[in-house]
This record gives structure tokens, sequence and C-alpha cells, in this order.
DNA sequence: TTGTAAGCGTTATCAT
DNA sequence: ATGATAACGCTTACAA
């Protein structure tokens, strides 16, 4: 392995010229830099980042930790970071962590200094582990089941898009509106958008049911579809379907369609993430766009404002992001 | 920041001391290692892993380069990389690189001992770039574009596959069967498809007929949907559909919607990767179910072997994956 | 069982 | 414009 010391004898120069070459530094003549850049090539000269980063006390490149990669919702929201990196000279590098243990393993490799910051998107973790968050390297986290922590925040309009999507099927007819969520322990996704799917109902004056709540152990499409047949068998007497994922309401589709049951005219259903596969599904699926890339480019921007500050600690800032309500063929758009 | 040092005062012991209680050598005395545990949580201790990198000569992490981080099959090649180097105490770190330059630019970063490995997933290096994956580092090459190249390579079951494909709808009983399939400009994935779907016509003795190959320039839902349209609009005669991709093939599906044609009774679909989307698309997808598992294990074995030989450089492995067709209501099934 | 010394490859700082 | 020196924080090899 060649390095910066082989590069300097050969060119006759000192290390520390080398190092000025490899990093544009301006004041190197022209020959010298000619001379150096010409040895390199010839001894196929390639830097040692871990030297660099060592000496440095930087990387370029942020980490992403993210509980499943191949998600449709969590590739959306990678592209997104990943864009937004990019503009600002920055590399992304993807963790999964596919569990709360992973999650927290995920601050301490940050925290190691392998990268410069880390955008955390937590879904394991939960209020209980706020205080884990307290860590001395930069660090944002996109997600809910955290609130009030000592960390800078990008959150979603969970439950204000809620409320509208809610409020959208009911402007199309719906009265017996079922909502397919997760486990509501604490304060996390699917409870705000149970509130605001409550809210809905309560603004348009229809009485809740418990038994249109409906709970599912993950978010995929094979839950929803599960979940769809199983409402349809039991009798339910359900015309919306308000599922707090596009993967559960695509599922959803299916299962309705697995039992004969029409979409839009018996049943309408909306989802919330507006991934790509909604705008192809059959039938198109209606949906929340939570302004994936408004998040992702704030969340880049808190972190590397973390990345750059010298001196007192900031305020923890807690954003939430915008939406819009994308009406499509679920919903008889 | 707390180092070894100040860990090591704190306990009483010399800086060594600590690194062994950090990597659990066997011979250090319990007292000791309680004390030196003690101290490294009294005062936060947080090892420097980009100084551990450099001393070590080794990082513990692969890297995997693949073009789209937001595909269905790119997620789900990354999923399957990820648990296959999980099982071998290996972390994952994932870079998009979105085009060829990138693609060049990933090799240089591992060359760079950032990672012990990378597994580059190439799409937009060809045949032509195959000398610029002589690299003195460990390698493998997911892919198709590059073959006889001086790098391991795990390759698809292209050729066969397609031709499975296509006998599946010939005895569905197609015999005007289009094709879905990228530029085809030199040895690829698309190119191999194609000849896999020729070789299968011949065998049932059907005519090609060029007017039945359609090009699009991505492999997205997208472009799927608008190749379909067009192809009704046309007046094109096809009772088949065959699609070098899933996400093509379900942008057909959304595309015969759109014109009233009905699948799989007018036309019949078959798509390439069997996707997690694909079982819950209205009417599920017929597909080539490539082993992705398989093939992402052996990956990961290759390139350990890599990372762990000493001593005179290996021959290159290529290796083809195994395959099965999966029957679902786009052809009948 | 523990400690000492040297070095991994780079860059910051300060001279020249 | 270029170079000498001292880090960066850890581990390997060897000594005690």
């Amino acid at each position: 392995m060649t390095t910066i010391q082989d590069v300097a004898k050969a060119a006759g120069v000192s290390p520390m010229t080398v190092s000025n070459v490899i990093n544009n530094h301006p004041n190197v003549r022209p020959s010298t830099r000619e001379r150096v850049l010409e040895a390199m090539t010839r001894l196929d000269y390639r830097i040692n980042v871990a030297a660099r980063n060592l000496a440095k006390g930087r990387t370029g490149t942020i980490g992403l930790a993210v509980p499943e990669v191949n998600s449709p919702y969590y590739g959306r929201l990678a592209a997104g970071i990943i864009a937004a990196a990019e503009r600002r000279k920055l590399r992304v590098s993807i963790e999964q962590t596919a569990s709360r243990e992973n999650e927290l393993d995920a601050l301490s490799l940050s925290r190691n200094r392998l990268y410069d910051g880390l955008i955390l998107s937590a879904a394991g973790m939960g209020q209980a582990d706020a205080e884990r968050l307290r860590v001395d390297h930069p660090l944002v986290v996109l997600g809910d089941r955290i609130f009030g922590g000592p960390v800078d925040h990008v959150a979603m309009p969970n439950l204000e898009a809620s409320r509208a999507a809610v409020g959208h099927l009911i402007e199309r007819g719906c009265r017996r509106i079922a909502m397919l969520c997760g486990a509501v322990d604490e304060v996390d996704t699917s409870s705000l958008r149970l509130t605001g799917y409550q809210q809905a109902l309560r603004e348009a004056d229809l009485a809740p049911d418990p038994a249109l709540i409906q709970r599912v152990d993950r978010f995929g499409m094979r839950e929803g579809a599960r979940s769809a047949r199983e409402m349809a068998a039991s009798g339910l007497d359900f015309d919306g379907v308000f599922c707090v994922t596009d993967s559960l309401a695509m599922g959803v589709l299916r299962g309705l369609a697995d039992v004969g049951v029409r979409v839009p005219e018996q049943v309408k259903v909306i989802g919330f993430d507006n991934v790509t596969e909604s705008e192809f599904f059959i039938p198109s699926l209606s949906t929340v766009d939570p302004d994936h890339d408004g998040m992702a480019e704030r969340a880049v921007d808190l972190l590397i404002r973390l990345i750059e500050r010298t001196g007192p600690p900031a305020v923890h800032e807690e954003l939430v992001g915008g939406f819009s309500v994308v009406v499509r063929e679920s919903t008889g758009g």
C-alpha cells in the first residue's frame, strides 16, 4: 500500500506538500503540483480515509439509521435524505436498525465518530428511551415516538393530516370509517393518527365505534390484506378505511378484492405516506403526502447546524412538516 | 472527548489494559476489568472508530453500492445482503450510486479502506469499464453487464429464467408475446433476457416480430404504464407481455387497466424479480423469483473469502443464481 | 497479568 | 511556497 510518504519521496517533496496537493490548497507552485500528481498516478496512490478521519476529526459522511431498508416508505425517506445531503456535499451511509436495540446501537456508532452526525428514524424506541438521546454529538431524530426529548426532531404532521384524510372520506360520503393502526401504548405515530381520526369523526358528529379500530402488529401489505379479509368476514359494517401507512392500505385493497368488495363503490380507502406505488396501484390509492422532501431537507439542515456549531448548545428544535391530501381512485377521485 | 488514556488514568492502569478490556481479551484479572469498566461508564467513554480502524487496518464493515435505494428491487437486494452479513458479524453500509460516475467513485472509496470490502451492484457500468474493476482490494460485483472481468461476480440466471417465463406464457396459450426491455447496446440484463425471450419463441415455433419488442429508458412503474397504453393505442396485436422487471410489469398492469384491457383474460403479464409488491398487486403478478437470498449469501461469502485471503490472488469466481417461476393471477394462475 | 514503545497514515501548526 | 514536528486515539509486539 502506497502512502503519502512514498509519494513524497518519489516526487522529491515533503509529505506535507503532497497533502496540500491532495486537498487543493492554494499555496502550491503549479510545477510542484504537477510532479506530485504524476507521482501519485505512477504509484497508484489512494488516500487512507481512516487516517484522514482520525487526523481531521471529520468524515464528510452522515449516517442514516432506518428500521428497514426494504420498505417503500423508508426507501423514499432515504432517497430524500441522500438528495438533500448531496446538495450540501455530504455523503450518506444507511444502516438498518430493525430493532430498538439496534437503534440504541446506532446512537453510539455515530458518537464513535464514524459519522459527522446521525439522522435516526426511530420506530422501536419510545418516550422511555428519550434520555438515551441526550448525546454529545450531532443527532437529529425523524419520527414521532419521542417528544420533548433532549434532541432536534423533525416530525410528521400526524394529527392534522389524519384529520384531513378522514375528513376527506367523510366528504365523500363515508359514515362508518374503519381505521387500521398499530398498538397504541404510548405517544406514537399510531396514537397521533388515531386522535386525528377521532377528531374528524367528532367534527362531523359521527359516533365513534371501537369495533371499527383494527390493530395490526406490522405495517406491511400482508397485514393489511389479512385485516381487510377479517373485517369483511366478521360482518363488520364499514364504508371507509383509513390506514396508517400506504403499504397497509394497498394490502387492504388487495384483501377487499379477495372477498369481492368493490373499491371505491362499496368501501373507500385512504392511506398515509404517498409512496411511489400508490399512484399505480389498481385502484390507485388516495393518501396523505407528508412532504418527504421538505422534511428530509430540514433534517439535514438541522444536522449540519449541529455539526458546524461551536460554542454553547442551542435549544432543541422540533419541526413539523407540511402535508397534502392526494385524491385518487380509491376514494372515487 | 474522553480517550483510552483518560480511562486508564482514572482506573489506575495502562492504556493497554483498557484496550484489552474493550476487546474482551482473556488475560485481564476480573477485579481489574471491573475497575476499568467502572471508569469507562463514569467517564462516558466511547471508542473512536477512526483510530481503531487506522491501527487495525480493518473496519468490520462492508459497503454495498446500489444504483438506487428507493426501488423495490434494490431494497430487496439490500435486505438480503444485510441479513447475510449480519450472520457473519459484519456491518453493512449502503451507498447510492445513481450513475456510472458514482459507481466508479464507489470503487475507490472502498479501495480507500473505509470498508473491508465492497459489493457493487453495477447498472451503469458496462463491459468497457471492466478493467476498472481490477482493484487490489476485496470486491464482488453483483449484476450482469460485465463478464469475464477481473473480478468475482454473482449473476442472475437471466437467460434461462427469461426463457422459462416466456415459456410459461406460451403454455398458457399466448402466441403474440410482447417484451418490455431497456436499450440493448451491449451484453447487459436486457439483452440476456431478450435472448431468453427469443429462444422461448423459437422453441415453440412462434415467429418473432420486432414490433413486439418495446424499449423503455427506465425500469419504473411509470414507464411500464406508458408503454402499455401506447401499445394498446397503436393497435398492436398482443396477448402476452414479458417485462424485464416487476416494477415495469406492475406499470403495465396499470396501463392496461387504464385502457380497459383485461388481465389475464385478454392479455397475460409476467415480470422478473419477485419484489414484495407483486404478491399483492391487483391482479397479483406472475414473475421470476431469482433467489435473492441465495445470491446475497454467495456474494457475501465470496467477499469474506477475499477479505480473509492472505497469499496469492485466487482465480475469479463467476456464480449464477438459481430461480423459479412464480405463477399468480396475471397469467391466470 | 500488566505495561512500554512504536507506529498506523494523515493533517495542523508553526517555521523557514 | 515548502518543510519539520507533533498530534489524532488506538493496537501490535514485545518486555516485565
